[in-house]
DNA sequence: AAACGGTCCAACCGCAAACAG
DNA sequence: ACTGTTTGCGGTTGGACCGTT
């Protein structure tokens, strides 16, 4: 099998994009559309690998890409499909189409897995951790907390039909192979 | 004002699935 | 059916930036 040798290659070039590169790429696919992303550095004359221009267009350079905060509602959706997804990112960017997959992980794990860890949830199972469970404490955050697992949990509970249908939609309008119509074209079935 | 520590994001790496011959 | 190549994904890291001491 052997890996592509990509950016092993001597003489292409690492790091920090510059304006000048993201001019020459946008405007190539601008012209042509991405093609190949293996031959596309060269006819774009940059000296990158096709891996790194792909994920440069993908995550930077792309016109439909909005940048920025995560409104609440964004917020609540990726962790509702996260709860579904696990870190099935760019499942979860399909649900988010101006965010790139990068961009949700990144918030994920700077910002959401945080905070779900300082209410005393997991942010791997989205389960309340033992001792927030066991409230015996009678610590109103604990309350707290369980109020909001319960939300989540009837948030999660609704994803999941959202994405049944979904899915069923996808798989009967691509046909026949019914046992597989339940599952993304990719990322087969959904691994709670 | 400088040093330090923490946070955030862009980009890289390696693996596996999908695809083509 | 098999093998090699390409693409896509998720995990991880490097470094810039910002706040605190």
């Amino acid at each position: 099998m052997g890996r592509s040798p990509c950016c092993d290659k001597v003489g292409l070039k690492k790091g920090p994009w510059t304006p000048e590169e993201d001019q020459k790429l946008l405007a190539y696919i601008e012209q042509h559309g991405h093609g190949s992303w293996r031959a596309l550095p060269a006819k774009a004359g940059l000296q990158r690998c096709g891996k790194s221009c792909r994920l440069r267009w993908i995550n930077y350079l792309r016109p439909d890409i909005k940048r920025g905060k995560f409104s609440l509602q964004e917020e609540q959706t990726i962790i509702q499909l996260h709860a579904l997804l696990g870190n099935r990112w760019s499942g979860i960017a399909a649900h988010l189409p101006k965010r790139t997959d990068n961009e949700i992980k990144n918030y994920w794990n700077t910002h959401l897995k945080k905070r779900l860890n300082k209410m005393g949830i997991d942010p791997v199972t989205q389960k309340p951790k033992t001792n927030a469970l066991g409230s015996a404490t009678g610590n109103p955050k604990d309350a707290a907390t369980l109020s909001h697992m319960a939300q989540w949990e009837s948030a999660r509970l609704e994803a999941e039909a959202r994405l049944v249908r979904e899915s069923k939609f996808v798989g009967s309008s691509s046909s026949s192979s019914s046992s597989s119509s339940s599952s993304a074209p990719q990322h087969t079935s959904n691994t709670v």
